[in-house]
DNA sequence: AATTTTATCTTGACATTGTCTAATATAATA
DNA sequence: TATTATATTAGACAATGTCAAGATAAAATT
């Protein structure tokens, strides 16, 4: 992955100290954080840096492409640097999320679904991480 | 579907007229009802009804395995009527989210996925759905 | 360089979701 | 009836997320 920096300005977004530190964490990390995780990092290199301004860069970055939103777990949106097309796996006991490579599954029969024009799709899966 | 009153009895719930309320929606609806749709009906039937009461009662029926709670769209937990095993689609438009038959769909290539244990699984789409 | 204009950030208010507690009300039991 | 257990209510509370107003900083003009 390229620097912060570089993505920032790359999609013409102002790169300020607070965005990087945004950027840093959240384009890097493969846990899907939620903006809240995301705030106490920022904090961490910049720590004046404000709710809205996490907001208000992640919601930029989604509308860019440059990040993913799930809805996978209750209370709060996650916020996920894979950008191709995978699938998650919840740990029931964690919560936490593990992408599935998008071609580990096939769905069958969305064919089929004659009422219904589709524009995405993923399989949320839910169990236990076995421990290797 | 069997009448509120006797679906409480049977599961050994008391039934209170804010209970019979929460039930005669919940478990007719076929529109997937937030916390919030629920309190709004159960308030016509029975006015004074208290938001805590609203989840407690959600949350017991939960708990009996009478409803299904389903994060699918942020901002609130959606509660499902629908307790047989099946998958949804969300349309993109509206928010509305239909159920797809369990057997409609058939997800290939679980059993590759050596590093998890799944208790369950759904396939999740979005799109439009066509007016018929 | 100084001024003006624009872009960004911070703070705090606000709405919503959801849980919890203390007080009250209702029901069951003795 | 008196006692006990159960349910409901109202409001407090924490967390998520959005928004607007003013403060800061950066950029563009003069
Ligand atoms: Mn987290
Ligand atoms: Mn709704
Ligand atoms: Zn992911
Ligand atoms: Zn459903």
């Amino acid at each position: 992955m390229k620097d912060a920096l570089s993505i920032l300005r790359r999609c013409k977004i102002q790169p300020t100290p607070q965005r990087i530190a945004v950027v840093e964490y959240v384009l890097k990390s493969k846990a899907h954080p939620s903006a809240d995780d995301v705030l106490s990092y920022a904090r961490k290199k910049c720590p004046t840096v404000s709710r809205a301004t996490v907001y208000n860069t992640l919601n930029l970055l989604v509308e860019k492409g440059l990040l993913g939103m799930q809805t996978i777990k209750e209370g709060a949106v996650v916020f996920d640097s894979n950008i191709e097309k995978h699938h998650h796996f919840v740990d029931s006991e964690t919560g936490d999320i593990y992408d599935i490579p998008w071609d580990q599954l096939e769905v069958k029969g969305k064919d089929k679904l004659k009422d219904f024009e589709i524009f995405e799709f993923q399989v949320i899966l839910r169990g236990r991480r076995k421990k290797k």
